[in-house]
DNA sequence: TTATTAGTTGATAATCATTATCTATTCACT
DNA sequence: AGTGAATAGATAATGATTATCAACTAATAA
C-alpha cells in the first residue's frame, strides 16, 4: 500500500525534515549518515556506513554512526533490523515493519514486495490476546546471485 | 499442520534418541538441560536454564548450558530465537521455524497456532527469485496479562 | 583389573558489537 | 566576541556468547 519506491534525495529530506522539526542539528556528520542510509538499498550494517565514510570523513568515529542511528531511532525515522550472530542491519527507507529476504551466503538483504499482512495480525490477535503493534518477517535462503553456483 | 503438541516425557525421549543415534553422551548436566527443554512452554533463555539448574545440580556451569544448546542447534533439535538488545531464546520442543508472539513488556514468548506459510513462501520466491529455506516471524506487543495494566 | 583413549565438564579468559563516559569542539543565540 | 547547550570522537565498559584448557568421566582395550 505505501511500498512505492521514493528518491533518495525526498527520503533524505523527509529525515532531515524530522530531525529539525525536533530541534535537532544537521551536522556534517549527521548529514552524511543519512544519506548513506536514503541511498542505500543492502541495509548496511553501522559497521558498514563507517567503512563508507572514513575516507571522505577522516575524523569519523564508529560511535557517531551509532549515535546518529539511535537518534534516527528515537525519531522513527529508520527500522533496525536486529541479529545476534552478525551486526544489525538498518532500513532508512522504509522505517517500519515489513518482511526482508536475506541471503545466507552472501549476507544480502533485500525488500520484497509488502503484502498485506493486516488479516494475519488480526487473527493472531484474535487467538492469543496479545495486542500487536509491531512484526519481524525475515526468509532466509540463497539471493539468485547466490543460487547459480 | 505438525502444531500438536505432545507429552514432555516424549519429547524428552526424542531429543536423547537423536543425541545417541549420534553418539553424543547423555550426561547428567545434559539430561538436565534437555529436561527443562522438554517441559518449557515459555522459550527460555540460557541464563534462565542455568538458573533452574544450578539449585539441584551445584557443579553446573553457563557453559555446559551453552555447549548443550549447541549441541542439540547441531542436532537439528533446537530453535534458536536470536535477540540482540535480550539474550537469546529456545524453543526445545518445536525445532522448526514457526511464528511466535512476543510481549514486549514482560518478556514473554508463546507459540500461536501455526499457519499456512507455503503460499506465502511461494509468492516470495517467485518475486524475489529467492530460495527459500527458513523464516522467522515476531509478533510483538503486550500479552493478555500484561494488557490489563 | 588396570591402562588407554576420547568425550565432557567447568573455571576462566577472550570476543565483539554496542553503549557509556568524558573532554574538546562546534553551534545557536545573545 | 561571549555564554551555554549540543555534538563529536577517543576510550573504556558492557554483556551475552564462545574459546581455551586442565581435570574429570566413561567406554574400550590390554
Ligand atoms: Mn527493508
Ligand atoms: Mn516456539
Ligand atoms: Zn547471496
Ligand atoms: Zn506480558
Amino acid at each position: 500500500m505505501d511500498n512505492q519506491k521514493i528518491s533518495p534525495e525526498t527520503r533524505l529530506a523527509q529525515m532531515i525534515a524530522k530531525l529539525k522539526e525536533n530541534e535537532f542539528r544537521i551536522t556534517p556528520q549527521r548529514y552524511a549518515v543519512l544519506r548513506i542510509l536514503a541511498h542505500s538499498e543492502y541495509h548496511p550494517s553501522a559497521e558498514s556506513i563507517y567503512e563508507q565514510l572514513i575516507a571522505d570523513y577522516p575524523t569519523m568515529s564508529p560511535a557517531t554512526v551509532y549515535k546518529t542511528i539511535n537518534l534516527l531511532k528515537k525519531n522513527g525515522e529508520i527500522l533496525e533490523l536486529e541479529f545476534s550472530e552478525m551486526s544489525n542491519r538498518y532500513d532508512g527507507n522504509r522505517p517500519y515493519p515489513h518482511p526482508h529476504m536475506i541471503c545466507t551466503q552472501c549476507g544480502a538483504i533485500v525488500d520484497p514486495p509488502m503484502h498485506d499482512f493486516e488479516k494475519l495480525k488480526s487473527k493472531m490477535m484474535e487467538e492469543t490476546g496479545f495486542t500487536i503493534s509491531s512484526f519481524r518477517l525475515d526468509f532466509f535462503g540463497l539471493c539468485p546471485d547466490c543460487r547459480k553456483e
